[in-house]
DNA sequence: AGGGCTTCCTGTCGATCTGACAAAAAGCTA
DNA sequence: TAGCTTTTTGTCAGATCGACAGGAAGCCCT
């Protein structure tokens, strides 16, 4: 059968990072203010085009991470595929969506190629109101969605904390990415009979107010057994 | 600042389908006989390119679902994205695999389009002697882990059932795709704790051998509360 | 008909985990 | 030193889980 030569369609391929931290206890995500053509001035998650042909994706994802929001060693999964033909008005763009975990950071962002960008609280960006570009408002809620389910089966909350930190402090990520309150003596308990989550850092002590706390760093198992469990 | 007109690289979309069931109360996975130019002959995962520029991913996907394996109507879910540079000899490749559950079917396949499509036994598709086509032994590994976690915490168990099916063939389940064996009475008492998780199906019984059982079938929820937690 | 076999279903029991508290410990401030 | 805050250590009842006993309901065989 001599079929002509058929040619499969080619597709553009493009990365969008969902960059989470934490702060003043509550959960916010990079956006940036888009500079181009196709939703102009609108609020977006940081992302791109692949820049050449042989890119590998996470790479170029980290590539991104530190153009846009000046972030190099974080914490990156992929989170999934989005590749709706009319999502993008340029033409048939397929998106790989990245979750990024930063822990909390000083000033809003440095060094960046966005024209602005700004840390929003992810309350706000979800807002009724808010209006995001393309189907950033799906990816970002897939995104947090994602961030909820590894907080309960993996040690992913420490990525959100600097490299030491208080078990209280730890319990200020779970309770507000989950957005719940929880029992201050029930999550002692846990995490500390959760055997690798956490390890004591010294017997140093930090003094914000009250009682001194006890200084942990990561520990080295990623996945929790048994798992945190939210209510 | 004139740039000159940059166009970013544009790739090829794939889909890839790892497609699970049950035969003989062992996990099986569809695997096809390669008819062309790359990886010849050796056995690889049902999939092929999106056929033209205005093809939902997923569609494509339950196309060659239907075109491979003659599938019309099973559980289909995102899996991940492969796209490493180097992974098809023809050039810059992105795939999409996505996770397929089908119940027991009686032969084979039936109305193919690929030359040879057979279900193999997960255990002999990955085991060092086999060689399966670019990166599918990895998108095989990761579909079987998926499977392994959903089973824990979505009804997804009762897809590799028929319709109606007896608690002891939902166990059947749970003990190929883990690889473990559990106890009926517990398996038992943990199933039927877990509303909405099967429902009656009225006081029908079945005759294989030994005391008759109850009849269930899937019920109304998809998220299991608490979860099916593997040994 | 009755014994033996298989599988299904219902319970029991101790160990463990969880959620809701009490209360002591260790700092600061007034 | 009293009062306040936050951390840390316990306590205790209820829920859950793994291991097991044993009855119930069919079949087959003699």
């Amino acid at each position: 059968m001599p079929d002509p030569p058929w040619q499969p369609p080619r597709v553009l391929l493009a990365v969008d990072l969902v960059i989470l931290t934490l702060r003043e206890a509550r959960l916010h995500v990079l956006l940036v203010e888009r500079g181009i053509d196709p939703f102009l001035g609108a609020l977006a998650l940081p992302g791109g085009f692949l820049c050449d042909e042989h890119e590998d994706i996470e790479a170029a994802a980290r590539r991104e991470l530190s153009e846009e929001a000046g972030l190099p060693d974080v914490h990156l999964e992929p989170l999934a595929v989005y590749g709706e033909p009319g999502r993008d008005p340029r033409g048939r763009v397929v998106s790989v969506a990245y979750l990024a975990i930063a822990p909390r950071l000083p000033e809003p962002v440095a060094g960046t190629d966005a024209a602005g960008a700004c840390w929003t609280s992810v309350e706000h960006a979800l807002a009724p109101g808010t209006k995001l570009a393309f189907d950033h408002r799906r990816i970002l809620i897939d995104g947090v969605e994602r961030a909820r389910i590894q907080l309960e089966h993996t040690a992913l909350a420490t990525s959100f904390c600097a490299e030491t930190f208080t078990i209280s402090e730890l319990q200020q990520v779970y309770e507000a990415v989950w957005g719940v309150r929880l029992d201050p003596r029930n999550f002692y308990r846990k995490v500390q009979g959760t055997r690798g989550f956490i390890v004591a850092d010294g017997p140093m002590r930090k003094t914000p107010n009250g009682r001194p706390a006890r200084l942990f760093r990561a520990g080295p198992v990623h996945v929790l057994n048994p798992p945190m469990t939210r209510p």
